[in-house]
DNA sequence: ATGCGTCGCGACGCTACCGTAGCGTCGTAA
DNA sequence: TTACGACGCTACGGTAGCGTCGCGACGCAT
């Protein structure tokens, strides 16, 4: 029986030295350091590296995120956009999902897995609300959800991990009208 | 005097080892054993890995963009994107590119570097086509040039970069007008 | 209480890389 | 042709991480 505690330890510090040093550089040494464990204790858990980053990260991108109807297509976004800004704002979170992605373009596994979480999740709501604003008459009916997403996720990501701008409300508004504006012009 | 065929030896090696194993696991025996030489050749031209490359990503970054006027917004945007889309289309851009990106979270001077040319060379281009945009009363003159270069980089980058979907003329001219659409009804 | 099984811990050999120093070589100028 | 200067190459000690093995301790069921 592997004690919990200890697992949830290695979880925690896995992702602590995933964002202080990245996938490349990520060490079972300096996670079993920082766990204040052996790394016996991680070989026992994990087969490898590979595996353990799998897992954990899997378990947080799987997340699913609530999107109530808030009545229009811009509120949906502005609030499907909110969520998404808070959860890139994160420290931790902003330092993990750019490195892993630049390393899923070099590893097949990575690369598999955050592909199909994030076009499931990403389909997922843009589908919903996509679906919502079409009911509502605000879209044609042959928008193209998966348009609709990169258009909205896209410059949120752009500006939040790539450039690290602050995104304050007022901007997370400006960017939903825009988005809206976006996917009436261009997704179908 | 160094060798000159040997110093852009070792630049295409740095180039290509960056994109196959990326910044972190990056090492110097590697890029000279790639390029056929030895450590020393490599330490007599660049103090650090750090040095080396941020002088050759510099160098490539700092590349101009010519963009002759079109004529109409849609236009501009849309030929400015099929550039930075068939830059990022290059497999060692698109695998270096979301790297130091990811690296530079972590690096000050990789950051301040890479966002110094980014946002320089994102607002030059930006500015520039919503300049001629609103000579020509296709948007209002307090447009923000900075917000409208995000909401055309970001899902081009996002679509390539991150998901790395195909992305032809027709995807191209479908996001040119969706950018177009979005700078109009947001970035004031 | 006691014996058994399971776990974590430290240590080991191994490999890769770092940054440097001395040596041999090649091109060049007198 | 010869001597000089600058270069690249091999070899080195040192460090860090990998994956494994045997030991000791702890918990649990009887």
């Amino acid at each position: 029986m592997l004690r919990s505690e200890i697992t949830s330890a290695l979880r925690d510090a896995l992702v602590e030295e995933l964002a202080a040093t990245g996938y490349g550089r990520l060490s079972i040494e300096a996670v079993a350091r920082r766990a204040g464990v052996a790394k016996t204790a991680i070989y026992r858990r994990w087969p490898s590296k590979l595996e353990m980053v799998l897992e954990v990260v899997t378990a947080i991108a799987g997340q699913r995120l609530e999107l109530p109807d808030t009545g229009s297509l811009r509120g949906d976004l502005e609030l499907a956009m909110r969520g998404m800004a808070s959860a890139l704002r994160h420290p931790l979170a902003s330092q993990i999902i750019p490195d892993l992605l630049a390393e899923a373009a070099r590893n097949p596994d990575i690369g598999a897995t955050l592909q199909q979480t994030l076009t499931e999740t990403g389909r997922t709501v843009g589908g919903q609300v996509v679906e919502r604003a079409i009911g509502r008459g605000e879209l044609p009916p042959d928008t193209h959800a998966d348009l609709a997403a990169d258009l909205v996720i896209g410059p949120l990501y752009w500006r939040l991990a790539v450039l690290r701008k602050p995104c304050g409300k007022a901007e997370i508004r400006g960017l939903a009208q825009a988005a809206a504006a976006a996917i009436a012009a261009g997704a179908h």
